[in-house]
This record gives C-alpha cells, sequence and structure tokens, in this order.
DNA sequence: GCTTGCACCTAAAACGTTTTAGCTTTTCCG
DNA sequence: CGGAAAAGCTAAAACGTTTTAGGTGCAAGC
C-alpha cells in the first residue's frame, strides 16, 4: 500500500483506513523482492552484499570483516552503484540449506566463514556463480584466505620452549576445524622434535571459557605437570586462567599460557594474553580487496592468499 | 546467466564461455531483487527480518538477538512461509539513509537498536510502514523493549553502600546514549541520599577498556580516595580493572566493582565481575515475541515493555 | 446549468530476470 | 545425400509491486 505515500497522493483518511483494515484482515505481507525491482532507479545497480557465517562461530573476525567491506562500498557507492552489506547466518553443516546461494537470488558477492567439512563439500561440490572469498578454509575452486596453522602452532611451542617450559599442554576443543587441528599438530610436532617429549593434549567440550576451565581443571587435578599451555582459542584460555589460578598456580610463573588472539579484549586478561595467531587486521584486508576484485573481474582466476602469523608478546608468556 | 543451469540446459562448452566473456566485458552485475522476484515459488510467501545495529556498537546484544529471531523463524518456516534474517549495520547517527527502509523495500520486519538521538528523531518523525520493535529507546509510534536504568542505578549504589563503600565512583563515556546517562544519574541520586556524599563521576573518551582504563587512572593518580566504582558498561569495568591493579589496589577489598553485564565474559574477569544491568535473556525473548507478534498482527498499538534488572553477585563487589 | 476541483476507481505499463515454446540452423550418422 | 538429433536463436509470458494515465461521480462555486 504505497509507502506510506497517502500524504502527497491526497487519500482521505477514510480511505487509507479502510486499506489498513483490508491489509489486516487479509494478514497481507508484501513481497520485498518485487518492490526493490519496482521501486529502483533503473539507472543505479543495487548491489547485494553478505558475510556468512554459522551461528555457533563468535563473530569478533565477521565484524570487522563487515565494518570493512562497508568501507569500501561506500568508498565506491554513488554513480550508478549502491551496496547494501549485512551478515547472514547458517547452522553449522548446512549452508546448504541457505536459501538463494544456489540460484544466485540473494547476494552478489559473499564472504564465507566458519564452515564445516559438510559446508567445504558442499561449496567443493558446486561453484556458485557470484563472487566469492572464503576465509578461513582451502578450496581449489574459490578465492581463499588462509592463515597458516602450521606455523602458528610451532611458534607458540617456540615462545613456550624458548621460557625454559618442558611440560607442554594444548588444549583444543572437541569438535576441530581444519585450522585448529592443523596448529595443535604443528604444536605437538615442535615440541616432540625440540624437547623430546610429546605435549599432552586436553579435549573441552566446546570454545567456551567454562568448557575450557572444566578440562583443564580435570587434567591439573590428576596431577599431571604442567608448566606451559598453548590454547588454540582465546575463549578457551580465558577458562583455562580460571583454572590454573583455582589451582594455585601462577601465570606465568608456574605455568606460561599462549592463546591466538581471536578475543577483543585479550589483551585485558589478566595477566594481558601472549597471542601467536592469524594477524586479523591483514586477513581482513585481503578478503575485502579479493572480494572486491572478484566482483569488478580484476581477478577471475581463484587465488589462495597465506597470510603470515603475527605474534605479540605480552606478560601471560 | 541461468544461475548455473548450463548443463540440463544441453548447452555446448563453446557458448557457455562466450557467455562468460560477454558478461565479463560488460561488466554485467546481476538484479538480484529481480532473479528472486523469479525465481521464487508463488506458492510461498518469503518474509525478509532484519537487526539494525549501528557500526559502532557492540554485537553482543544483537547476535543474540539474531540467533532468537532465527529460532522462531526455522519453527515457523514451511507450510508457504519462507524467512531470512540478516543483521545490517547504519553509520551512528545516520539510520536515515539506510536504503530501503523508508520505502519498505528491504525489510518486512526489523529490531533497531543502538541508536542515537539524531536516530531517534528520525524514527520518531516517520512511522516506518512495517513491522518495528525498538531496544533500548522510548519511542511512542514503535513498540519499545526498555531495561529501567534508574532501578539499575540504585541498585548498583545499594550494593556497593551495603559493603560499607563511602567514596563511590560512576564511571561513564563521554557521549552517552539514554540509557547510560539515565543509569548514572539514577547512581548518584541514590548515593547521595544515602551516603549524603555526591559521587565522582569520571569520564572516557570512549567505550573501550583502554579509554577506561586510562580515564580511571588518571582520577586515581590525582589522589581521589575510592573505594566503590559502578561502570556503565562493562568494557569501561575492564578496564577498570587495569587500572586499579596497576595502582596497586585489590578488588574487591580496597575498591569494589559493579558493571553491567553486556560482556560475553563477565563472569571470567578477574576477579568475576557483579553486575547489575538489564537481563539479555528477558530482553531478547521480549523484542522478539513482539517482533512476530506484530508481524502476524496480534498486536496493532505499539507496546512498551519494561524488563527489570538482572543482578548477579560475583566477587568484584 | 455549467465548470472546476476533488476523491476514488481501473487498466496498463514498467522494473530485470528466468522459463517456455516454437522455429531455425548446424552437426552427426549411415 | 537424407534424416534425426543437437544446438542455437527469438519472442512471449510470468514473478508482485508501484506508478501513470485516464475515467467516473460528486460537491462546491459561478
Amino acid at each position: 500500500m504505497l509507502a506510506n505515500r497517502h500524504e502527497e497522493r491526497r487519500l482521505s483518511p477514510a480511505t487509507v483506513e479502510r486499506i489498513r483494515k483490508a491489509v489486516r484482515d487479509l494478514g497481507y505481507m508484501p513481497n520485498v523482492a518485487a518492490r526493490r525491482l519496482r521501486a529502483h532507479d533503473p539507472e543505479v545497480h543495487h548491489i547485494e552484499l553478505g558475510i556468512l557465517t554459522s551461528f555457533e562461530a563468535p563473530l569478533f573476525l565477521v565484524s570487522r570483516v563487515l565494518r570493512q567491506v562497508q568501507r569500501m562500498a561506500d568508498a565506491r557507492t554513488g554513480s550508478g552503484r549502491d551496496f547494501s552489506v549485512s551478515i547472514a547466518m547458517f547452522h553449522a553443516g548446512r549452508l546448504r540449506e541457505m536459501a538463494g546461494l544456489l540460484n544466485a537470488s540473494r547476494f552478489n558477492g559473499v564472504v564465507i566463514t566458519n564452515t564445516l567439512p559438510d559446508d567445504d563439500a558442499f561449496l567443493a561440490a558446486t561453484t556458485l556463480p557470484y563472487a566469492v572469498v572464503v576465509l578461513g578454509r582451502r578450496l581449489a575452486n574459490y578465492s581463499c584466505v588462509l592463515d597458516t596453522p602450521g606455523e602458528i602452532g610451532r611458534r607458540a611451542a617456540e615462545i613456550l620452549i624458548k621460557r625454559g617450559c618442558r611440560h607442554l599442554v594444548v588444549l583444543t576443543p572437541a569438535l576441530l576445524t581444519q585450522s585448529t587441528a592443523e596448529r595443535a599438530d604443528a604444536f605437538c610436532t615442535a615440541a616432540r622434535t625440540q624437547t623430546g617429549s610429546e605435549p599432552a593434549r586436553v579435549v573441552a567440550a566446546g570454545f567456551t571459557p567454562t568448557q575450557g576451565a572444566d578440562a583443564l581443571r580435570a587434567h591439573l587435578g590428576a596431577g599431571r605437570c604442567c608448566d606451559g599451555l598453548y590454547a588454540v582459542t582465546d575463549g578457551l584460555a580465558l577458562g583455562a586462567y580460571q583454572a590454573i589460578k583455582d589451582a594455585g598456580r601462577k601465570i606465568p610463573k608456574d605455568i606460561a599460557v599462549v592463546g591466538v588472539g581471536d578475543h577483543e579484549h585479550a589483551d585485558f586478561f589478566d595477566p594481558p594474553l601472549t597471542c601467536v595467531g592469524p594477524s586479523n587486521e591483514t586477513i581482513v584486508e585481503e578478503v575485502v580487496t579479493q572480494l572486491f576484485d572478484l566482483m569488478n573481474r580484476r581477478r577471475v582466476k581463484p587465488v589462495e592468499t597465506l597470510v603470515p602469523p603475527s605474534v605479540v608478546m605480552r606478560a601471560s608468556a
């Protein structure tokens, strides 16, 4: 019903009310696609960008990507172009069910992240016919931006070993993504070759601090010795802090801790968390550049970008 | 170009490549609105829901709202309905510039939050012709869900006073939203009437822990006495922790701290943060219920819901 | 009684895409 | 070389909405 334009169309209040009542009675729900099609100015192309992430994953990196995408979009808006940017979520492992992905009727370009193996299989099987950048997974048919989990794990081990730690522990969630698994493996390999002994693997039920604390508490409680910890996620590191303090140990004197820097406030942990992990700044920059390059056809073949890790030494190791 | 259906249409590879080249050369960008209009099954109504927040604001509450909206949407999907849910961001104070809001060509229903006064003025002036729920602001022409900042501030003061604190401080950002301003005022009023003296107001440049730490450090450094602190935002509380510890004081022995519980990990702060603030669980539930009620026309007149504060006593006060 | 202006109604066009059907051309096979 | 199948081309219809244009009826003003 005339998106709110009854005034300039000089409809009488009675008619407006009559229409409104009919709308209510019929339970009418307008079709936004039709409205947009009709309403838009034929001169300007409307471009829809999306950042696709799973419900389960944290939004720290995603929101940084969104902000950067919007910044680029704002810079290019005007002169026949006009962008909408949004975050959409899928149930982990069920990306294929997301409406409008396959028939390209929802986005002109997307950044996809936090996928599970099922999602990766889906993506690998069908090349989506628009601009796609995958963050954190290697898929041959798409442009990907990846951290280097092997190097991350290795450098985390080095930091702890250089401090003199000899009894290492790696704290991981039960469901490993490709990246976290590789980080943990590389950490163990590096530790084994340099100290001669295999680090203990402590497995938490999930990603939350509570789950991390529970897992580590059980490990420490069993009397195992531990003087250096690598947590593959900052949330887990935060839980580990609590378990360590509860056990009466000091960070970093008794147990040094290294995290990955995927938490907004890692430098306000107590003590501030030393991090070896993907360089978020660079990753975001790279992802967004590639997305726009793809849309402008400046690039046609998919590329794979490896972003070297960033190391931030703070007080925890 | 035929959303990836060249195989079943039996186009020769040569033609496909020719078309692809033409597409590239022309810089063609498909119109998703047109595609959707054409592609969708006439039997099923597609409903588009959005959560609108400002770029500057944290996503903690927003992501909880999204998850809850999606849960309701999933439960109602099927039998002629089909939902898409997304987060869209506007530049704080410039909500009016967001494309498709005024002409209702983007969403069938929205939750709006983290608005600034300019945005509120815009909303108050034009009644958007679809389902709208405003979170955290009082606007007569929309359904609103609000916390009770007055009560929050008052109870925060009570907690500190009951502990025996007499030299109170309230830590706020420079740009106050309606809620944070009311919280701080109520805190001061309650403190004044119960202790007889006015709390000190410490103003941080912004919302980040760093800014909070800087502001409080300056205050403590100036030798002012302080034994109880209320931070109107958890981010600020986190910064305050650092400043307090740097000054060699203990929490809560020397300075007790109360936050608001808007941070995901407030119970993993060291010591865990006592919070008096909006009850996120209830707020999210209420917002989403109202959104769906509006869309189903179960409710027609806007309502205003006040959500009483939740108090979580932890170790910091 | 005639004009004027207002409120309302109706029909048709337009937005950009995909699908369908029908027709023409090319290719393949014996 | 004839015929069938494959591939290509073209035109038209459809998706749901808003806008435009044109028309009808009614009241007010001369």
